[in-house]
DNA sequence: GTCTATACACCGATAGAC
DNA sequence: GTCTATCGGTGTATAGAC
């Protein structure tokens, strides 16, 4: 039923905002557990593989959330600057506006699992495609579209590290505010 | 005596290249140890204040490090473009072409600390102003010589995030270059 | 599905010999 | 300054009642 669903999908942004907040590593069960109102071993019971499972569920909702928040949007009919400033607006909204991390980083720099590392780097690679070829919508050869799609998603990371880099979300949302008037 | 100057400072690489490569929560005192090929006991003869205390010190080794490898090289009599290229370069020297991290996004994203979050935030201020001095003398205005300043190192921070998502310095070495010819 | 209780390993940190 | 041995605490994970 759709209530399950929603339970479902709040339990995971729960253990999410942990992970985002505390590292992977530094994200305990017990956090975890405080954080989704349940007891630890409740936990064992929606991811019986423990907190490993748990990041790669949440790698998977992840990556599904940034395709359908924020990459969909690149798809349409309205003019391509206008589909990018979507983009950047929807990746912003995914990281709260810079409060929050991506979690597709947050594991990228944690985790050992190769698993998960060749999963982002396959998904980067397909999202630099989507991009590049937006870029060469607004006229941009192959080459500088390539370019100017990798710039904009270093750009948006680039932000979001500044601004925790000084606890300061303005860094990004000031950031994101000038990417989009340069897409324009 | 300078050989003693010289183990420290190896002690310390030995230990920040944990920190950099498993975060602040993940570096544990046997890998650290293991690291530096002492025991677990002898580091707390040169860090009482144990981890906490490695990852303060490092944390000021890491911004003598960039003050006096990287942004020192703005300064000088060469035109503004050479000494921001030679600033570039020298980044890229600190975080090994993209292979290794800085310790200082590390620390702000594992540690819990507010006393490190305040001298980060800090010198990520001075920073900023000095690259904005030298983006001023290749004839920017003062407001557009700011943003350039904050673009750079959001660019250099987020090329670098990128390459840990993909597990791939490459990424960081060619977005290094392609900043290097936007500033000429 | 959720809980309490618990097993067991490892973590950070200390004591004290050398 | 470095070591071995060990402490208390916490971490992940499991058992089993409800």
């Amino acid at each position: 039923m759709v209530s399950r669903i929603q339970s479902k999908a709040l339990l995971h942004a729960q253990l999410a905002s942990v992970f985002q907040a505390r590292g992977f590593e530094g994200a305990t069960l017990n956090e975890l557990a405080a954080a989704a109102g349940l007891g630890k071993a409740s936990l064992y019971h929606h991811f019986p593989g423990g907190k490993a499972e748990m990041a790669a569920v949440l790698l998977r909702d992840a990556v599904a959330q940034l395709e359908k928040g924020a990459f969909a949007k690149l798809n349409g009919t309205q003019p391509p600057q206008e589909r990018l400033q979507r983009f950047v607006d929807s990746f912003s909204d995914y990281v709260d506006g810079g409060e929050s991390h991506c979690f597709i980083a947050v594991l990228a720099q944690g985790s050992t699992a190769k698993a998960h590392k060749k999963l982002i780097a396959q998904q980067y690679d397909d999202w630099l495609r989507h991009l590049a070829t937006v870029f060469e919508q607004t006229g941009d050869k192959p080459k500088r579209a390539q370019r100017a799609a990798a710039k904009l998603l270093a750009d948006l990371y680039g932000f979001l590290l500044v601004a925790k880099l000084c606890s300061d979300s303005k860094h990004f949302r000031q950031g994101v505010k000038r990417l989009k008037k340069e897409l324009a």
